[in-house]
DNA sequence: TTGCCATGTGGCAGAGACTGCCATAAGTTA
DNA sequence: TAACTTATGGCAGTCTCTGCCACATGGCAA
């Protein structure tokens, strides 16, 4: 792997320097009341530029919680195949939470900023829903494909991932305290999954089982 | 209660035309390429007075979506208090259920026709979750009320309303068939509700127990 | 019936998100 | 340095959505 470019440098600075603005003007007047142009005037690039980094002005408010998604995803292809779906979700769901523990402090920075952003603006956390429920359905294909069921027969691979997928959401949105420090919000969502484990029978997810 | 008047039956007709045409229109092109003007003109009203009856595109699409869950809170707030929360969503749940069973057949066609433009159309089931979770959140201080939590906190009236929330939403999602009746909808809500009551172990709701 | 008030409707101007198109500028490579 | 590729900026235009005002219509009382 080479090192990249100085055009590749180039996009990655302007890109952290829309996210910036964008968090910044957010925080400070309100998301609807932000306009792309602002975001474009204060990353010092033209409004028409912005649409080349982010299609929609909730792309940029919103990719932090992507990219977690994401490596959700890339973590949840490294596991065994033999595990059971839901320990496998758990681990790769970890994984990513310790991703937000091991982050820079100027990304750490962003996530909390993010997430401050979401509690001020709900609407937004609707809006991500589009896009985490098709990271729900492609992690529900590889648990599908791990277990040898079909995913257009069987509920029971949406609904694992799904509710795992929604406990971290509800934790997610309930920290109720102003957060400074990303061990906090890691907290919230492990006690969470605990919440949801202890509720479970178990092997509940054991879909070689007959349902 | 008195008879509505001319006035009033004649908003409603309008409404009904607008979600009519709407449908009809979203089916046929497409729900990005269907422009307010199209749907204005197809209910033979101006652009500017469908704006008056819906605020945005989406609270077209989607109203008999919200609709439900607004049956549902109200149906939640008839359940007796000492009821354990699970069984009163549950019971709240099949009672919307039973509604939609119960419709007039323009209505049933109405909900059938929501349901396959959430199918064609993913992003709406995304943008639908704005609203469901706020609604999530009065379900959940109407069951925190009752249990004598305090939601802000305690994470599981939350997590309880949100999981049956989910469920139904992962039902709605997974029809692949294409239905032409509200009972086949019905039945496969049905049969997540039950996978998910027999994966839960049982007691795990009760918020009066030491979490 | 007449007149008054409340309310629904239409038209218009305008802000803001987003796109397609084309010219220009910058980086990369031979 | 020249040729190529890619990023950027500007512009015109569409579409959603809002505020404002004039007008029409339904409801109601004298």
């Amino acid at each position: 792997m080479h090192q990249p470019g100085l055009r590749e440098r180039k996009k990655q600075r302007t890109r952290l320097a829309l996210i910036d603005a964008g968090l910044e003007l957010f925080l400070a007047q309100g998301y609807e009341a932000t306009t792309i142009d602002q975001i474009a005037a204060a990353a010092d690039v033209s409004p028409r530029t912005f649409f080349r980094y982010f299609a929609t002005k909730e792309d940029l408010a919103l990719h932090y919680v992507f990219e977690n998604e994401m490596r959700i995803l890339a973590e949840l292809a490294t596991r065994p195949s033999d595990e059971l779906p839901f320990a496998s979700l758990k681990h790769a769901f970890r994984k990513s939470l310790k991703a937000v523990e091991d982050a820079t402090p100027e990304d750490t920075q962003r996530m909390l900023r993010t997430r401050r952003l979401l509690d001020a603006t709900p609407s937004l956390v609707g809006r991500a829903s589009s896009r985490t429920y098709a990271m729900e359905r492609r992690m529900a294909e590889e648990i599908a494909r791990r277990q040898g069921v079909e995913l257009t027969c069987d509920i029971r691979p949406m609904m694992i991932v799904a509710l795992l997928s929604t406990t971290l959401r509800v934790a997610f949105e309930c920290q109720h305290r102003e957060l400074t420090n990303a061990k906090d919000l890691v907290a919230v969502s492990e006690s969470a999954m605990v919440f949801l484990e202890r509720s479970l029978v178990p092997g509940w997810d054991d879909l070689t089982r007959p349902s």
